[in-house]
DNA sequence: TTTTTTGCAAATACTTTGCATAACG
DNA sequence: CGTTATGCAAAGTATTTGCAAAAAA
């Protein structure tokens, strides 16, 4: 999702101060690299891939390099600024085609499976989604630390 | 999720039998590559990676090779026979945390936003996520084909 | 000033492709 | 037997890392 789509230019801001704080609570420096890369995803609505954001960042600043972007969209996405649209790198499979949720660790990677209980609802299909083609296959993706990971600190 | 989890040792011939059903309608051979590597992924509680599916292959048919582990996975993704946790390849960002949905186009990968509607009720955590771990960020992939692929046809 | 961050270049994953041979139907 | 799938090797992307110089606090 984007700002724009919604006509709001003070979330951007309201973002914006966000990013500043966090920046200061974690002890990272509010540069003007990850301020333009921060705002280059908050702004659109594409998705973007790290490469698009890159091209996107140089428009304003001709010097940034690529592993630059890489390096700080990972940093926002550990502050919890952006989110991460599937996995890092490498591609997982399941040969479980249920409709069940994924519970991702963002810091060691792993996959998890959680099965509804019985008495739990399937989540409905959203209404939306007819007007975006033919579902295949619905996953619920959860993102957050593990139990394992937490114990690790 | 895999097979041994809920003990069903028929499960298993069942899932083989529409795979070769599925090969002959789409014309594909059946071969005994196609048959291990599917099982690897039918078998497996681990979300493999197609690097672990290669390893765990190569343990009754020490010739397979990388890359036939791939081209198989994308065909048995392409024919429903098996999902994708995740993107391929390239990671994507949103900057947009509020819970909402992501219908991705599995043919060309395009991320589609698709929010909640006002009267939908936002879909409840599962019970079972609370044992995985800290839940920072929700969201529901839908995978299928998109409006514009299917024009192409 | 002191420490973090950047840009560069090079290295490392991960995935895909071309082509001759082998295998399925 | 004709066609598809495989294995090999090599190429192509995507992402990460080490290090000296530049910038923030």
């Amino acid at each position: 999702m984007n700002i724009q789509a919604n006509g709001q230019k003070e979330e951007l801001q309201k973002r914006l101060t966000r990013f500043e704080a966090q920046c200061r609570e974690k002890g990272l420096r509010v540069t003007k690299q990850r301020r333009e890369i921060f705002c280059a995803v908050a702004q659109s609505c594409e998705h973007p891939s790290a490469e698009r954001v890159f091209v996107s960042v140089r428009k304003t600043m001709p010097n940034v390099s690529l592993d630059t972007v890489y390096r700080t969209l990972a940093s926002l996405e550990e502050m919890d600024l952006l989110m991460r649209v599937g996995l890092s790198s490498k591609a997982r499979f399941d040969g479980d085609l249920r409709p069940h949720c994924h519970f991702v660790c963002t810091r060691c990677g792993e996959v998890y499976d959680i099965f509804p209980q019985a008495d739990e609802t399937a989540f409905a299909l959203p209404r939306g989604a007819r007007d975006m083609g033919e579902v295949k296959q619905i996953n619920l993706q959860l993102r957050g630390i593990c139990k394992k990971c937490q114990n690790k600190n």
